[in-house]
DNA sequence: AAATAATGTTAATCTAGTTTAACATTTATT
DNA sequence: AATAAATGTTAAACTAGATTAACATTATTT
């Protein structure tokens, strides 16, 4: 198993021992999922938590009205599940697919409290990473409301530079709360501009 | 000082010894505001993290333009901060200020880790509050974007049930990211359907 | 009880962003 | 290379929600 990437992540940060490397290891799974197939599905029970080796997923939440909004997106380095599911293991809002063919260690609920409990610094660094992602989330929160499509366009290509390469420019729309024809209508606007 | 809020708060979860009861208490503070009173600034460092016992307040950002926008109320039970201001030290974003006379817990950073280095099941207590704050946070961003304002009223009045009587009306449609006219139109649309 | 400040309402006008629809371009499939 | 599928663009008509402004109601202060 190709474990190193999330190795090198966490070491990053705190400094593990080998055998609290291997008793990591013991603890994931390592999966690969084709571009286009599902990691959780909206209604499902979302069993694991995802880092990212290689790849590139979509979050997204589908409306009563069929329509897709995307909450985020995740690459290599990332995390991703439904959060709200994971933790509650209560059927999932969001959907997680692939758009890109990829690679990522799971951590199961039980699996990751064990490790918890094994790796007090473990459960440290977690709850830390958390702590960020609550931050950026009601950052995001804010942003959505006090600023024009416009500027959540620029700043969406801060956040995620090398994301919008590799995606199309419908799904960035979503990701905005707008829809394609209007973000097509704001990058000619910002092309004229400069 | 009136602790048993938060410890009746912490043993609805996990079981804390006398011991670790008293321990947790000496590294808290306790501190009363008066309504208008600001618990943190936007451009300070936020150095608490606060448990509500009694009264009430609103977290909110102002834009360069000068617009106000709420990101959360809180009440007695609940938490306030600025997490991303909290967990780097760096420059908040957002205001929290008193709408109420309010009395609270407040937990300074380093205490905080102190407190999780000596009672380990209480790091996993606050992991799983984060956790849930951040799934809820998530959901407040799909439905921002795929809900129009009368359904993001009528979830807010699901979601803070007993705020809407607290605060003026004009801090709901902060919240729900609208005018105060707009509400009001909202408001008398409803009366109409019914 | 006045007077003032804070909050809430209504309506007209305006705008950011949506919808629809037709067409253009790029990518994948045979 | 040809066709089909997916993605992107442009423009006209439309709508949810903003802005402005005048007025109404409710708290607070004197």
């Amino acid at each position: 198993m190709n474990a190193q990437p999330l190795l090198n992540y966490i070491n990053k940060q705190i400094s593990l021992t080998e055998g609290e490397e291997s008793f990591l290891i013991s603890k994931v799974n390592h999966r690969k999922y084709l571009k286009g197939q599902y990691i959780v599905q909206q209604g499902d029970i979302c069993k694991h938590e995802c880092f990212i080796i290689s790849g590139c997923t979509k979050t997204f939440y589908v409306d009563d009205s069929g329509q897709e909004h995307i909450v985020m997106f995740a690459i290599e380095d990332w995390w991703t599940s439904d959060m709200g599911s994971y933790i509650t293991q209560t059927p999932a809002d969001f959907n997680v697919q692939c758009l890109e063919n990829t690679e990522l260690i799971q951590f199961s609920y039980n699996d990751k409290e064990e490790l918890y409990i094994e790796i007090p610094k473990l459960e440290r660094f977690f709850r830390k990473i958390i702590e960020k992602a609550l931050a950026a989330s009601q950052k995001r929160i804010i942003k959505n409301f006090s600023l024009p499509a416009k500027e959540r366009y620029l700043n969406f290509k801060e956040l995620y530079p090398t994301i919008e390469q590799r995606i199309p420019q419908y799904m960035v729309a979503s990701y905005l709360g707008i829809t394609k024809e209007f973000l097509s209508k704001i990058k000619s606007q910002l092309i004229l501009e400069q």
